[in-house]
DNA sequence: CCTTATCGATTACAGACGTAATTGATAGGG
DNA sequence: CCCTATCAATTACGTCTGTAATCGATAAGG
């Protein structure tokens, strides 16, 4: 399960975790100043990800109502394990250094990250 | 440039950041333990890095020696930054939340995100 | 009612990816 | 010198991905 979401997808899902449920025309509405895709486009996204058990659909007249069956927390929970995973055996630290590197860090990160860990050490 | 590695490239990349330059012979037999992968096939993934430019190649009697022309700070610094801004618009303490999540950090972790981050503000 | 805009379903198609086999050259062992 | 193991190069092929177009049903407007 949590089938593997594309880079696309991601795109589509990420529209979907800020609000939902959502029809079809919202999402391409929503992506319309971000995103160069036509509607067919956003359509096809859309049914891959319901394919992949990522979307649930909920009919509402003649078209669909679209809900994330993965919540976002979930996938990026995945995701950033994943990546240190593949990357550093696991350990998160390197990441992060990475990340600091080059402006990745606001001073808004730091403080928020300060407390994460003050937190992580009770 | 920087080109997009995959998921089966990455495991070729990361046996080379480890040591290089090395034959694809070296490779295939580092990789023998973890992958189940005929010889063809990690030719055919250094073949498609050195493509991409991720690699270059260094002529030793009738065979290549590989080498990374990416560092591995490199990639990391782009995967984790792109991770981030894909997932949270590019701020990092959500990241490092999720890592923690589920056993992501261990205590010398912790420990040293504490003292990357003192070294950070200063 | 008939036309049109729109919806989901189906089909398309090129390039990337995972996973390899075949081919042609060649170095090294007998 | 010739056979065999090995190398790089070329080709293969099914699936996934990005990016759509077409088709058939239908709701809504006139």
């Amino acid at each position: 399960m949590a089938q593997r979401i594309s880079q696309s997808e991601l795109d589509i899902m990420n529209v979907l975790w800020e609000k939902n449920p959502m029809a079809a025309s919202d999402v391409v509405e929503r992506l319309d100043n971000d995103k160069d895709w036509s509607s067919r486009t956003v359509k096809t996204l859309l049914s891959r990800l319901v394919e992949k058990g990522a979307l649930s659909t909920e009919a509402d007249g003649r078209r669909y109502l679209y809900t994330p069956l993965i919540a976002k927390e979930t996938y990026a929970s995945h995701a950033a394990k994943s990546l240190s995973e593949r990357l550093f055996g696991g350990r998160a630290a390197p990441l992060v250094a990475h990340l600091a590197h080059g402006d990745g860090l606001s001073d808004t990160d730091i403080q928020e990250l300060e407390a994460l860990l003050a937190r992580l050490k009770k």
